[in-house]
DNA sequence: TATTGTTATACTCTATAACTATA
DNA sequence: TATAGTTATAGAGTATAACAATA
């Protein structure tokens, strides 16, 4: 039998989904934590630290969050000194995020504890297994490709 | 427009499990609909139908749900007339809920429309993928095989 | 008129503490 | 004293509506 696991639910994914994810933040929120962020505001430096410069929107939309909750994750991670906010010259409505210098830092060195989370988490399946499953992943969170966006993979 | 997965975050395994949950319930969420529970209820459905009789707090246990969350939830599928609770005659403290005649109904019909949502949404992997793909998740979501095995939620 | 950021508000989900009745 | 169920309450997390500034 599959031990930890009832029987009922081994196969409901909803029920797999939630508590791989809540295995995942038991292991991911302590690594992240030394460096005073969690995992979110991890998220929120990764975005706005990729590469061009954009706007709380943008930003927003690739977390897949509300605008209106962008604003409290923007809020939060500046008053802690990793991002600035300043109006954009070309669309004054608009506040482009940028990293601080401090805010790289805190990104590369909690990026990397987080990813050494990530790897202790997915270390049960072993390397190939690992692989395959985060790439699996990848299709089902990108959902049916559509025809006018790049099949992500495979 | 965003096609696909931002790459900073296309290997966030927090990001991935987010939004390929939601992508499930997307699918999972219109098919139980029409038999008027939510995938929640059709979890206490499934726990409770599977065997012996069970207490409030066994099928909580079970669910991964804290006892007082268990309340609102046997509350709701009880008020639809799909389960019934009664005093346990061995101990009068313990509720034994039973699924109703129209509590097994319901959780057949359901349980099948939301078997060939889950297949849907698994489609993009392929028959053996998806097969591989579920059982790396439940190798996830049990954890680290210790010795004094139980499950990590609460 | 539409859009960006913002605030206020409400709703969902869940957990903690306290109460009751049983043990 | 401890446990099962319950209630009240509070904390996240997120979404909707409305407003000011700007386009």
């Amino acid at each position: 039998m599959t031990d930890g696991l009832p029987d009922a639910l081994a196969h409901r994914l909803g029920y797999l989904f939630k508590h791989a994810h809540q295995r995942l933040l038991a292991l991911a929120g302590p690594a992240t934590a030394p460096f005073g962020i969690d995992g979110r505001e991890l998220a929120v430096l990764a975005i706005l630290g990729a590469g061009v410069p954009m706007s709380q929107q943008e930003a927003a939309e690739r977390l897949g969050v509300d605008r209106t909750t962008m604003v409290a994750l923007v809020d939060a991670v500046e008053e802690k000194g990793l991002v600035e906010r300043r109006r954009s010259p070309s669309d004054r409505r608009k506040n482009i995020v940028q990293l601080t210098p401090a805010g790289r830092k805190t990104l590369q060195a909690a990026g990397q504890a987080r990813d050494e989370a990530e790897r202790a988490f997915l270390a049960p399946l072993g390397p190939a297994g690992a692989r395959s499953f985060v790439q699996a992943l990848q299709v089902l969170a990108a959902g049916p490709a559509d025809s006018t966006s790049q099949r992500p993979g495979r």
